[in-house]
DNA sequence: TTACAAACCAAGCGCTTGCTTGGTATCGTT
DNA sequence: AACGATACCAAGCAAGCGCTTGGTTTGTAA
């Protein structure tokens, strides 16, 4: 585990996954991610952890409630993922691919079920829990949009930044329904073709 | 109506949509891309069309069957479309442009919703039909990596083919979650921006 | 005018769903 | 030894689900 995923459990703001909970939200993830949230039901999910249904709602007030934690603990770990790796970079190109190469982490790491429910099950929640989650992400988005920025004003881009970003989303995202890890390319060689779709 | 679509109504590959068959595959289609496929019941649907849920199934065999009409015609529809702009365009460039065009005119013209469907509600079907699905999207895929392939040799573009196809096909589909049509930026100028990710 | 198929209704069946309830086992702390 | 908090079980309820059934209306063509 890595030192800021430490710090952001004893804060209070992820849950450690040994603990019950933890637990729960882990195979919550995984199956919300393979067989999508309204297919997964609460005897599901019980039967992955190795307890009854019922006994689920005494860690969570609905089954939305699971999905929502999922989110929320997901984006406050990649926005601490990525400040670091983004601070950690230099210059301008070297920051545009810090973004991409720890946004492919994300995906295709340790967080990876968590991710693609954060981003493929966004329509499941209520509309008032889909602005909260907008809401968290915006910090980790300005984080995007900055850097971008400040590569397009050194010259390394010349397209629109805010459509840049966009694209960029759905490229990556769409990479945990087709890259496998462990084959033939690395998350680095992934991380350069992608870098090639952004700097000339 | 495009005349591609009047031929492929007439041969009995796509539904006219003024039949009651074809309403339906319509009214589905919206519902399925706005409320997801699992949340849609089939009162919905039939509150949609003005019948009773029963009657629904005088059409279809089950909600399924629904599903993989909406997703087979729309297959026929764009990969017709697809061939026509691809033999139209005559450079490898403008064939690489056409490609895109084509694929965000299908995404956010009258196929969008089905077009949505097609791409985001993929899980829901079963294994078997998911792999029929696979089969008949192939020779759409093949126009794609064809006219990629020569774009490369004539030294357009310098990345692995297969790769920028699926980062295109993220950031394309993408497009359906932002990007509005009648707004600053036209259809043209997205997919100007678009051939900057893939064309140096 | 009759015949027939396509399109639809009214009613409801059997099952699954998220969630509730009332009670119990297992802890560390006092 | 007694306590409260945490984690759980066993049973089941109310609502909603996809789909079926038997019968009726509507359009079309002989």
């Amino acid at each position: 585990m890595q030192a800021t995923t430490q710090s952001l459990i004893e804060s209070g703001q992820v849950t450690d996954p040994e603990s019950p909970r933890g637990r729960l939200l882990a195979q919550a993830a995984h199956l919300f991610k393979t067989k999508g949230y309204e297919r997964t039901t609460v005897r599901d999910l019980a039967a992955a952890v190795g307890i009854q249904s019922g006994s689920i709602f005494h860690h969570f007030r609905t089954k939305e409630d699971i999905l929502f934690a999922i989110m929320a603990e997901t984006i406050h770990t990649i926005t601490a993922r990525m400040k670091a790796a983004v601070e950690a970079a230099h210059s301008p190109r070297d920051k545009v691919r810090a973004l991409i190469r720890c946004e492919l982490e994300s995906i295709h790491g340790e967080t990876s079920e968590a991710m693609t429910v954060l981003v493929y099950e966004w329509r499941s929640l209520s509309e008032a829990r889909q602005a909260e989650i907008l809401k968290m992400r915006d910090e980790y988005e300005q984080l995007w949009l900055g850097t971008l920025e400040s590569a397009r004003q050194s010259g390394q881009l010349d397209v629109n930044v805010p459509v840049l970003r966009r694209f960029l989303t759905g490229a990556l995202s769409w990479t945990v329904f087709w890259y496998k890890p462990g084959g033939d390319m690395s998350l680095d060689d992934l991380a350069d073709q992608a870098l090639k779709l952004a700097i000339k």
